[in-house]
DNA sequence: GATAACTCC
DNA sequence: AGTTCTGGAGTTATCC
């Protein structure tokens, strides 16, 4: 950071105009129009927080047109003569800029016959002479000839703030071709239809570069047209020279204007609240109003989080903190005495916290060999203690290290102490890890799920794409320590210096993290749900990929065996009808022999070329009478059974325990769900007959039964409370069949035709389809489908009126949030491609449903080992979790009580801060096997 | 590594 | 000028 002075010019007047059209049309309370201001402030609100920051501002002034009317009219009356009248709703916006301005306590400058841009060169140039840099907040093209970027001295460039990227030198040779000093002969050339600035008829960007280019400036080119070879463009530029040159004049910037204000009366302080509070509250803006209200004051210390905008969804969230000493590897030290080991133990608990990460010889938590632990006590303060580095054997070579089992004894002690706070990153991974050595982490919290508690949607949330992100640092990689591929090695045989280098700085990475984020949780509303749902879950979800859940092999293997079979017949029949052999398993192949080869008719192509064979065309072709499709249909079944599930699932028992772990994420679904990996557990078949075997092979341990609990049409529900649905609502209040009930609301009757429709709609309202969506489902035109849809919303306004609420908050803020307030970011809401904007709209419209849903079950299980412990239920496991169904293991005799206990869990999640309006049903279920136990 | 296909809620 | 074709996930296979 540099003492050095800074000045942004804000070019009030072409930003409202660029925020009328990008943001949504929101009023004030008193019904006048105010999305263009509501961007303005929250622009103004974030430059005024970047001050103190490095190249923010230390002055700060914004400039407007005084009138239509410049000294330009006088050289050329038809200056800016055609533009046409601002939009009638952009009108009584321009007065409100200036009062905006005024809240904020800032200097908003004007002058009769000059523009905005006039004044805004004068002033850069009064601070260049200064010695000052200088950063003009605008993206009009006009400006870029003040840009400048000398090798010494000040600098200028321009800020776009909607697409958050600054422009220098180097983006202005990329626009014109040219360095700034020659835009305006660039602009002179092109002229400009909006200001009606004449240029010389047929030249446009392209050619104004080429000619300027080439002749080296407007004058020369004109010049030269003289010797050029006769073409349309020679006789323009010669019939055009004067117009050009009048072109150049009014394109040039007037450097010398009277400055209203001195320099000096631009400098930036503290804004007074008081009346920034008033302003706030007039119009409206409730978000930047609360955020005043806790303790965020832009432009003065304390600098805070920035405004909850969709602009500011754009940008990485980095609260200003006090400074932190640079990330410096060579600081860490590598522990390898018990002394050492006391000293940084005894630090520890000295500052009450302490970040941990541990490195191990493979990534599986379950049977990773523990190879060493950081740890990192203040920011800039981490050591490493190799714990297991070197080869393994008996006489294999290895680096002196403290005593494994006397490490882990001191550790354990600490890490095991309540009045240490433990930080990690994805500490469900380090907790399995030291699980093992039973060694347990309490308290704790984890940065990657407080940056998911903030920031779902916005960004990934690994470390080092946070520490990019917050702490403008890159951290070394597992690739640059382990390599790739087959010369990939195990961290246990990286050399201790550089091992220390890596683990030691996630550690210290993930302490700064955690400086940050645990600042940003209380401000942002996250703390919530991260303290009642999110935190307490890493060590439930740990517990339960550690308990695994038994899969019978034999069971397995013979189905593999049966699958094989039946597709080899499948196979030999296929290409029969072929008339060929050729790769089933190949869409291209199969395309190219059923649309081609056969000249089967109505295939669609993709956008690679190829004919499209998914399960929709082939169950089209089945219709039409087409005996291969269902050949193909059978056998992409069993080829998916067979590899994806019985051949897979024996490779992933565990050799150890004999059970499957699979490893959940805390962040894998931006709304909020968990997600399941390694394998996937979470899309086990069970739609069909032959797929619904496979759940046979996850079975109960002798003596145990397997227990499967599930939450009834759990998303119906919600919507049925969250958009207030009376019909809805009273139906399950009822416990009638709720797509029965709504077939009587939109067709007056139910039978199996009608019912099964009213159920595709509901579905399809909650996932925000079109009308040409639902068309595609039922098979009726899209008109048909709206008249459905018109009539669903009409029968249950509260659904219609949800969605447009949803849509609005989420244009306004950026973000959706659940009944628990998680919130998902929604960055594209507001993409100028409409197929981006529209997928984010429909996302947006089901985050909030499928999020709360997530919510709910995820509150079960952080209760759930309590409660059953209370209810002497301890030796009841619970293993997994499909979204609204959890899998438990209990001993046989042990599961009739388990089931009260949980159904009482799941069943009463939303409370105590939750009252919903209609019952959460629990449907249980007791077997051998999972399939039983459905 | 990308794409298409299929599995689940 | 012409299109819009349900949300959230993960794994496997083929092909470049």
């Amino acid at each position: 950071m540099s003492d050095k002075n800074h000045l942004y010019l804000v070019d009030g007047s072409s930003y409202i105009f660029r925020a009328y059209h990008r943001l949504p049309p929101l009023t004030n309370p008193q019904g006048v129009p105010v999305g263009a201001v509501y961007g303005y402030t929250t622009m103004l609100w974030k430059l005024a927080k970047d001050l103190h920051e490095a190249d923010g501002p230390t002055h700060l002034a914004v400039i407007l047109d005084h009138s239509s009317q410049s000294f330009r009219n006088e050289i050329y009356d038809q200056y800016k003569a055609n533009r046409p009248d601002p939009p009638e709703d952009l009108v009584p916006q321009f007065p409100l800029i200036r009062h905006a301005t005024r809240a904020f306590s800032l200097p908003c400058i004007e002058m009769e016959n000059f523009e905005a841009d006039d004044l805004i060169a004068s002033y850069t140039e009064a601070a260049v002479r200064e010695g000052w840099d200088v950063t003009i907040v605008s993206s009009d093209k006009d400006l870029m000839q003040l840009v400048r970027e000398p090798d010494e001295g000040p600098r200028v460039d321009m800020l776009d703030t909607m697409k958050n990227v600054r422009l220098g030198v180097e983006a202005v040779h990329e626009k014109f071709g040219v360095g700034p000093e020659l835009v305006g002969d660039i602009l002179a050339l092109m002229g400009d239809s909006v200001d009606n600035v004449p240029g010389v008829r047929g030249v446009g960007p392209k050619t104004a570069t080429k000619l300027i280019v080439e002749y080296g400036d407007l004058e020369k080119a004109l010049a030269g047209a003289e010797t050029m070879k006769p073409s349309k463009l020679r006789d323009n530029l010669i019939e055009h020279a004067d117009m050009a040159r009048l072109s150049r004049i009014l394109v040039d910037l007037k450097r010398d204007c009277p400055l209203p204000d001195a320099l000096d009366a631009l400098k930036l302080g503290a804004i007074p609240p008081a009346p920034l509070k008033v302003f706030l509250d007039e119009h409206g803006f409730r978000s930047l109003s609360a955020k005043l209200d806790n303790g965020a004051s832009p432009g003065g210390p304390p600098t805070l989080p920035k405004a909850t905008s969709a602009a500011a969804a754009e940008a990485p969230s980095t609260p200003a903190l006090p400074a932190m000493p640079a990330i410096d590897r060579a600081a860490f030290e590598c522990v390898t005495t018990l002394d050492a080991l006391d000293r940084w133990i005894a630090e520890a608990r000295a500052a009450h916290v302490v970040a941990v990460d541990t490195e191990t010889a493979s990534l599986d938590s379950v049977t990773g060999r523990l190879v060493g632990v950081s740890l990192a006590t203040a920011p800039g303060r981490a050591c490493y203690i190799p714990l297991g580095h070197g080869g393994t054997d008996m006489f294999a070579e290895r680096p002196e290290q403290v005593d494994f089992d006397a490490a882990l004894d001191r550790l354990r002690d600490l890490f095991a102490d309540e009045a240490v706070l433990k930080v990690g990153h994805n500490l469900k991974y380090d907790i399995g890890v030291l699980a093992q050595h039973g060694v347990a982490i309490a308290p704790y919290d984890d940065t990657l799920v407080m940056s998911f508690a903030l920031d779902a949607g916005k960004h990934g949330h690994g470390l080092d794409e946070l520490a990019r992100l917050h702490l403008d640092h890159v951290c070394l990689t597992f690739k640059e320590m382990c390599g790739t591929g087959k010369s990939q090695i195990s961290f246990a045989e990286v050399p201790l210096d550089r091992a220390t280098e890596y683990a030691a700085e996630d550690a210290d990475v993930a302490l700064r993290l955690w400086n940050l984020l645990k600042l940003r949780l209380p401000l942002e509303g996250g703390t919530r749900v991260y303290e009642m749902v999110d935190r307490p879950l890493v060590a439930v979800v740990e517990s339960m990929e550690r308990a695994g859940v038994m899969v019978d092999r034999d069971y397995l293997a013979r189905l593999s065996g049966e699958f094989a079979t039946e597709m080899q017949r499948i196979e030999a029949e296929i290409h029969k009808e072929a008339g060929q052999p050729f790769t089933i398993g190949s869409p291209k192949q199969l395309g190219e022999i059923l649309f081609d080869k056969l000249g089967l008719k109505g295939g669609r192509k993709g956008k690679s070329g190829d004919w499209s064979t998914d399960q929709n065309e082939l169950e089209r072709l089945e219709r039409d009478g087409v005996p291969i499709a269902r050949l193909i249909l059978e056998w992409r079944q069993l080829s998916k059974l067979k590899s994806t599930y019985t051949d897979a699932l024996q490779a992933q028992i565990n050799a150890s325990t004999g059970r499957v772990h699979t490893s959940y994420s805390l962040v894998g679904a931006q709304t909020g769900r968990l997600s399941s990996t390694d394998p996937n557990l979470q899309n086990i078949p069970i739609r069909t007959e032959v797929g619904r075997q496979i759940r046979d092979a996850f079975v109960a341990a002798p003596g145990h039964l397997l227990l499967a609990a599930d939450y009834s049409q759990i998303e119906l529900r919600l919507a049925a409370h969250m958009a207030d649905v009376p019909e809805l609502k009273e139906a399950f209040a009822q416990g009638q069949d709720i797509h029965a009930a709504t077939a009587i609301e939109l067709f007056g009757e139910v039978n199996r035709d009608t019912r099964a429709k009213a159920k595709t709609v509901n579905f399809s309202i909650l996932y925000g389809i079109s009308r040409w969506g639902l068309a595609g489902r039922l098979e009726i035109t899209p008109d048909e489908a709206q008249a459905l849809i018109s009539r669903y919303f009409e029968r249950f306004p509260g659904i219609s009126d949800y969605i447009r609420d949803t849509l609005e908050g989420a244009r306004e803020h950026g973000y959706t949030e659940t009944l628990f307030g998680r919130k998902t970011w929604f960055p594209r809401i507001k993409a100028a491609n409409q197929n981006e904007r529209q997928g984010s709209e429909r996302a947006a419209i089901n985050a909030p449903i499928q999020g709360t849903s997530a919510d709910l079950i995820k509150r079960a299980m952080a209760r759930m080992p309590a409660a059953l412990a209370a209810a002497g239920l301890a030796d009841v496991k619970m293993l997994l979790q499909v979204h609204d169904e959890l899998v438990f293991e209990a001993p046989e005799a042990l599961a009739e009580p388990a089931k009260e206990v949980i159904r009482g869990v799941m069943a009463g999640a939303a409370e105590p801060v939750l009252k919903l309006s209609v019952p959460l049903d629990i449907d249980i279920g007791t077997g051998k096997s999972w399939g039983d136990a459905h």
